[in-house]
DNA sequence: GCAAAAGTGTTATAAATACACCCATGA
DNA sequence: TCATGGGTGTATTTATAACACTTTTGC
């Protein structure tokens, strides 16, 4: 390889999250308000570019705690997005992270040195975003609906105990759709991803519910 | 974003192919042997460096054309190398794919520019490769397994009509071991990536098979 | 006592697995 | 006639999907 070879330089990786979270039974991401050009004052998915003496999770994360604040959040890649044109100044690879929090135990800056506000957004309320950061915020999407089923992707939603009716929404709320709650239960209990806490107690004002957590 | 910052810069994108084959029962994948620094005189899996003005997509079948003449290869994108020591000339995030093609009906040049030998390699007899690409092939190795159950992967491995236990003799191989022959063709049968063809012939100097084609 | 929330079970269908014999052909 | 290879069916288990009533509690 000739690293001289100027087809080879000005290249650059952009790490991109989806960070989701469930509150009052809405699905919504959290999104920054750019304060840098490009797409200067447009809202954004978090992220950011890779240095080069980084892996890319390390700037994953490094981005999300310039931007957001937030530190150990748990992230899934999931896609890569490519073309050459997704960004005009320099050509970036987008590598695209999954990212799911319970907004209400972590504290997320409204400004920082690179953004000026912050927010959670409802998922079918979404602006136009920056770069192509709506077509990256689709695909996590789709792809968050298979990853409920098959990992504890949600486990940072509910990181201590749950009561399976607040997990129920959650999934409702994620899926867009009400799913068959006895059947949603068999399948929860079946796999192994939750175990009972043997704690029960009222949740709601009415019946008790039991206890839960991700194994 | 600054694209003066100096810790964005030079960095670069490896397209890697794993491409497969399956020739008299033996699971194979292509190597190449390099004819430049770094790793001169080593095997690796095909790939090289893509350029600033394409998708990866694009320069992954652009480094297979020039390294190996070969054209018009499905590829499928699988998973990202990204650990910033893996390449020690300069940054280089390492993008994979994975491609299935018969090597009885396509010619892999033995040398081009950059390579001085090129062939095909059983799965358990893999050289030392330059960079990480003995990490990459088991991951590829891994990802085909599951790849061939759910998708038509193999369709260039069989691009014209094919009995059900050449296709049979081609999953053994690529999973290393004899899966049940009935359930096989049941499973298979009841997927709909395959259709009978009507013609049947004998094949093997023994009974006639009935031949299919992938839809 | 009634509205709201939690808990529970059965049936039907589809998919996955395990397993053994008969037929056609060429040598 | 026998060795080789191709074709087929059934029973079991497991996963998925559809579907309705009872219990607890606060008001």
């Amino acid at each position: 390889m000739n690293i001289n070879n100027p087809l080879y330089k000005d290249q650059g990786i952009h790490v991109i999250a989806s960070i989701f979270t469930v509150k009052d039974g809405k699905f919504k991401v959290l999104l920054i308000k750019r304060d840098n050009e490009p797409f200067k004052d447009k809202w954004s998915l978090v992220g950011g570019a890779c240095y080069r003496t980084e892996d890319v999770l390390t700037a994953m994360k490094r981005e999300i705690k310039e931007k957001t604040g937030m530190k150990n959040l748990k992230l899934s890649f999931f896609d890569l997005f490519s073309k050459p044109e997704r960004c005009a100044l320099m050509r970036m690879l987008g590598v695209a992270y999954i990212g799911v929090i319970d907004c209400d135990r972590v504290e997320v800056m409204k400004k920082t040195a690179k953004t000026k506000d912050a927010d959670w957004f409802e998922i079918d309320r979404i602006p136009p975003l920056a770069y192509d950061h709506n077509e990256i915020l689709e695909a996590a999407i789709e792809k968050l609906k298979s990853l409920i089923f098959d990992t504890d992707i949600l486990k940072e939603l509910f990181p201590k105990n749950f009561t399976l009716p607040e997990l129920y929404k959650a999934y409702c709320a994620i899926l867009g759709e009400n799913i068959d709650r006895r059947n949603f239960r068999k399948k929860l209990l079946s796999e192994n991803l939750i175990e009972p806490t043997g704690f029960e107690e009222n949740v709601t004002g009415k019946k008790k519910a039991k206890f839960y957590k991700f194994v």
